[in-house]
DNA sequence: TAATAGAAAATTTTT
DNA sequence: TTTTCTATTA
């Protein structure tokens, strides 16, 4: 997209100009009492689409017509001639999202939707508004978008210009700290004091600011500039912020449940002035909180936007009563959440409950699926119906295994994107070079790649220069090849690749872009190379080369190709053969199967421990929203599991199951009796009262197995654990106890003040640097820099 | 500069 | 256990 003045633009229709006259299907709308796209809503559906003016917050739950509301609603506005396509705000978070909307709009409306230019993903619409405005951010209009890979390389650099132990601060880490601090809306000179001092010894706000100077001068932004930079111009610019005032006549909001504070902001700057924003979400199914997303702006929108109307969609489409009537229960106890119940009309005297079922570990966990699912087959039941969902990528691999085995179809979902993948990006920096030579971090990464001799040494030469002149790598090595300080042989290596980019980008303008990119990677050698190869993986490689070719066909130019990549990451999974879906919770969210089934519901791996260590009780419920999200992607049949142990990391641990199987109602669930799990041990040493304490629900099942587990559970000791040297016994206490102390002290902040002395069982004696709530950052006079709980240390 | 051996770390991932 | 990164050596 190329960068116009912005005034243009983004000019607003004049205040007084005449309403868009209703035409063609308005007419037929405004004309013929209800129209029949409203007929097929039912009463809060109906509510929901014609509430057009002020702000409203439709709550919708799991398969209650969410996607229908929100694509009815736009085309009743278009079709009332309320507003035209360009003059709604339509925000979504995914591009398969947006797509989808804009399909059924055009649906809807019985046509192809045009104009609707700010139907989008919140980075889409931020890096268009960002385009508009790149002065006044300190870009140019053309800039790049970098992508997590390239933001962690450039911190890795910025680092090590720091002179700071890599080490000891991981990019990665520093990256992380740096996206939520852009996720809340913080320029580095608002990052608060405490947080600076999370990364090394307080220089994280130094370093943000210096990793933004460095984005500048590449004339890049990352995902979080997004929406940080439109935000922080909109709030620096009242002309321009009044411009999309009188441009946005209806703002509509997908997911808001999953924005952070930063969309939020940018969100409510906008929408103060018509007051016509209309957002969809569901609290129950907020699971992005790690990623920055605040459950909190969908708890507090009547706060925010005062006579706001709140729209409950509870009539569930999808599911069975007794899968509806699990999940909510489960989900009940949940104290931070608006309160919803699902409820369906239709019964169906034969459904089955939510059944549970145990086993020894996870191959007979992967084993007794398997046969599940081929006894679902036998009965004629197809494969595409039915779903795998993980809490954690790892867990995938036991069923990849025994169905290879079984001959059964499977296909994971998930996993890393297309355009994520490493042969994917070298190709994309070698197209980037070629259209863009001031690209160096796409230099960087392939210099020497294939290996040309131009290593560590040399690329500190071309980056000394390229410092000291301020001018990119490539024209520093321009003029270090005329030189004689590298050797005769990398000279030789860096000029052929030199002239070869000249030779390529000569070709841009008069070759179809297919066929330079072909021989760009031909003539590199970066082809080359992977035929070379003789792993498993090469031919692959090359398919998916080739495949990169194939989909820039639909694109009229290079740079056109570049803009998309950048920010339309993913490629869409082809239907394809009767196969069961294996993928994790997160990526399940918005999906639906008729069969689901969710393994490994083990406490520490769901309630995932991580999870309940940082984020304490907040991270519990997340979770338990989680398990929610899975429970309701079933249609007739969900079936849980969970296994006594679990190899993790090539350890054998003993798992207890998961709390959340206590929270199940018993007139939904049947619990099953399998052998092999009850045999004496794989319990372990927790009293059955560790649930109880503040269970409100007092339900535990009288089926006899799970009473036996229970008291199984509760009748072991300590010491009875003893006997099963590789089962780790300690590790699940200490495990345990760490959940249960975070969920009870998150609220307060830490006890202890930064510079006292502190000793710690493991780590031994150290200095605290940093305090985050109640998790310290400790520098230990022999471990080195840790993070660990408060209640792990004591004063000394 | 490149290959190799050894150590450290291992969720979830819309853009 | 496996993968990924870093330090060492040829």
């Amino acid at each position: 997209m190329s960068g116009l003045p912005s005034s243009r633009r983004v000019a607003a229709p004049a205040e007084d100009a005449p309403p868009p006259r209703p035409g063609g299907i308005a007419a037929r709308a405004l004309g013929r009492g209800t129209p029949d796209y409203l007929e097929k809503l039912n009463p809060e559906q109906r509510e929901a689409v014609e509430t057009l003016d002020g702000p409203v917050l439709v709550l919708a739950g799991a398969g209650t017509g969410k996607t229908r509301v929100l694509t009815t609603r736009i085309a009743h506005i278009l079709a009332t001639g309320r507003a035209r396509p360009y003059e709604i705000l339509a925000v979504t978070f995914t591009n398969k999202a947006a797509r989808e909307m804009k399909n059924r709009v055009g649906d809807l409306i019985g046509g192809v939707v045009e104009g609707m230019q700010w139907l989008g993903t919140f980075h889409s619409i931020g890096a268009r508004m960002l385009r508009f405005h790149a002065e006044l951010a300190g870009l140019k209009s053309g800039f790049t978008i970098l992508d997590t890979d390239d933001q962690i390389r450039l911190m890795k650099q910025i680092i090590q210009a720091e002179g700071i132990d890599e080490k000891r601060w991981p990019a990665r880490q520093l990256a992380g700290h740096i996206d939520g601090w852009k996720n809340r809306g913080l320029a580095p000179k608002d990052v608060p004091e405490g947080d600076a001092h999370v990364f090394a010894d307080g220089r994280g706000r130094k370093l943000y600011a210096a990793y933004q100077d460095r984005l500048r001068t590449l004339n890049a932004a990352d995902f979080g500039d997004l929406v940080l930079e439109p935000l922080n111009i909109l709030r620096a610019h009242p002309d321009i912020l009044a411009d999309y005032h009188r441009r946005f006549r209806y703002m509509l909001v997908d997911e808001y449940q999953d924005t952070n504070v930063a969309q939020y902001l940018w969100l409510r700057l906008l929408a103060q002035g018509r007051r016509n924003i209309c957002c969809v979400g569901d609290d129950d199914q907020s699971i992005y909180g790690w990623r920055g997303a605040e459950v909190d702006n969908i708890l507090r929108f009547e706060k925010d936007f005062p006579g706001a109307k709140v729209i409950r969609l509870e009539r569930n489409y999808r599911s069975t009563a007794h899968i509806l009537g699990a999940a909510s229960h489960l989900i009940a106890h949940n104290e931070s959440r608006l309160g919803k119940t699902l409820f369906t009309e239709r019964a169906d005297p034969d459904a089955t409950r939510v059944a549970v079922s145990s086993s020894w570990d996870s191959e007979e966990e992967a084993r007794a699926v398997g046969e599940e699912i081929e006894q679902l087959q036998r009965k004629g039941h197809i494969l595409n119906e039915i779903a795998i969902l993980v809490r954690a990528s790892f867990q995938m691999r036991a069923f990849e295994d025994r169905f290879v085995t079984l001959g059964l179809n499977y296909r994971v979902i998930g996993g890393p994107r297309f355009y994520e993948r490493q042969e994917i990006r070298d190709a994309m920096a070698y197209f980037r070079v070629v259209a863009q030579p001031a690209d160096d971090l796409a230099f960087e990464r392939i210099v020497n790649l294939p290996r040309r001799g131009i290593g560590e040494a040399t690329m500190k030469v071309l980056h000394d220069r390229a410092r000291a002149r301020r001018i990119p790598l490539i024209d520093a090595a321009e003029d270090i090849v005329e030189t004689d300080e590298l050797a005769a042989r990398t000279r030789t290596a860096l000029r052929d690749l030199l002239a070869s980019f000249e030779r390529w980008r000569a070709q841009l303008a008069h070759l179809r872009h297919t066929e330079l990119a072909e021989i760009v990677l031909d003539e590199s050698g970066y082809t080359g190379m992977w035929q070379a190869d003789r792993s498993a993986e090469a031919p692959g490689r090359l398919e998916n080369l080739k495949e990169l070719i194939r989909s820039m066909e639909e694109f009229d130019s290079m740079l056109g190709f570049l803009e998309h990549v950048s920010l339309v990451m993913d490629v869409d999974a082809q239907a394809g053969a009767d196969a069961v879906s294996i993928m994790t919770l997160h990526s399940a969210k918005g999906l639906e199967f008729d069969t689901v089934f969710l393994p490994g519901w083990e406490e520490g791996l769901f309630p995932s421990q991580r999870t309940l260590d940082e984020s304490g009780r907040a991270g519990l419920e997340e979770e338990r929203r989680l398990a929610y999200v899975g429970i309701t992607r079933a249609r007739k049949r969900a079936h849980i599991r969970f296994a006594s142990n679990r190899r993790m990391h090539g350890l054998w641990q003993t798992s207890i199951p998961s709390r959340f199987l206590d929270e199940l109602p018993e007139a939904h669930v049947d619990v099953t009796e399998e052998t092999s799990t009850y045999g004496g041990y794989g319990m372990n040493a927790y009293g059955a009262s560790r649930f109880d304490s503040r269970d409100p629900f007092q339900n535990t099942y009288s089926t006899p197995g799970w009473q036996r587990a229970q008291k199984n559970r509760s009748g072991m000791s300590e010491s009875a654990m003893g006997g099963y040297g590789n089962f780790s016994g300690p590790k699940q206490s200490q495990r345990y106890i760490e959940g249960e102390l975070v969920a009870k002290s998150t609220a307060a902040s830490s006890a202890y003040a930064r510079g006292e002395r502190v000793f710690h069982q493991k780590f031994g004696y150290g200095r605290i640097t940093a305090i985050e709530g109640n998790k310290l950052t400790i520098d230990f006079e022999k471990a080195g820099q840790k993070r660990v709980l408060d209640s792990f240390v004591e004063r000394h």
